[in-house]
DNA sequence: GCTTGACTTGGAGCGCACTCCAAGGCGTTG
DNA sequence: CAACGCCTTGGAGTGCGCTCCAAGTCAAGC
């Protein structure tokens, strides 16, 4: 099994320019090509995509998403500084998590003073 | 009491700069000068400032900050429409939470894989 | 066999949110 | 009263993460 560009991206959410992009910065683990030279996704490399959208997505910067691929890339060895990079994302997440939490709280609080104000002129 | 641009940039964690983009952007509800042209902020502008650090910390863009400014600016009247952007937001940033919380899963999850390697081998 | 359309590349362009610069004004301190 | 530092402005520059373009290659359908 093995899809294209466009399948991927589909299937991904992501765009062919972005896969494309991804590749050039050193994202990705090595992608198969086809003889004429297209791009070949595999099952792995969808599972790899998922994990980079999720550490993307928790505001982890491109450039620690490459030191995270090197290390991949160079194969086993490196597990230890794999897991401090994940284990130093996980901390960056959830103070993010509990600050977005307060900022969500104190903009319910405000939501609550408009929809007072609200019923109270009605 | 007031607050040189300095002193609300040390009060507010932005920067002088960041400040003056705000209020240039519209961003800002009015901010005294003083006699010689220099920012006097209020009690009432490091509150303001407060909110919009919210909006923008739970991603909210700037055009939208602007939006929301340009209603609180013309006066009593909007807040209906006030209320929707905010509802809008919380929505926004509630979903945004609930994917984060999900992707910290996956990452847990990986941790977890590496952290069990890593006793195995041991 | 020719068209259509998806694919390739290097490189340029874009939108966002700052961030900084140059040139000049003001005002407290020694 | 001179120096120093903080302030002002318009406008240029930066970093990030895409996003798109031009020119060309290749594969499959009619």
């Amino acid at each position: 099994m093995s899809l294209t560009i466009a399948e991927t991206a589909e299937r991904t959410g992501l765009t062919a320019h972005t896969l494309r992009y991804y590749e050039r910065d050193g994202l990705m683990l090595t992608v198969d090509r086809s003889a004429s030279g297209h791009r070949r996704y595999t099952e792995r490399d969808l599972d790899w995509i998922q994990m980079v959208t999720r550490l993307r997505s928790t505001g982890m910067p491109i450039r620690d998403v490459r030191r995270y691929a090197d290390l991949v890339r160079q194969g086993p060895g490196n597990e230890a500084q794999r897991l401090d990079i994940l284990c130093h994302h996980r901390e960056q997440v959830r103070a993010d998590l509990e600050a977005a939490a307060e900022h969500l709280r104190a903009i319910d609080h405000k939501i609550g003073i408009y929809e007072g104000a609200g019923e109270l002129s009605a």
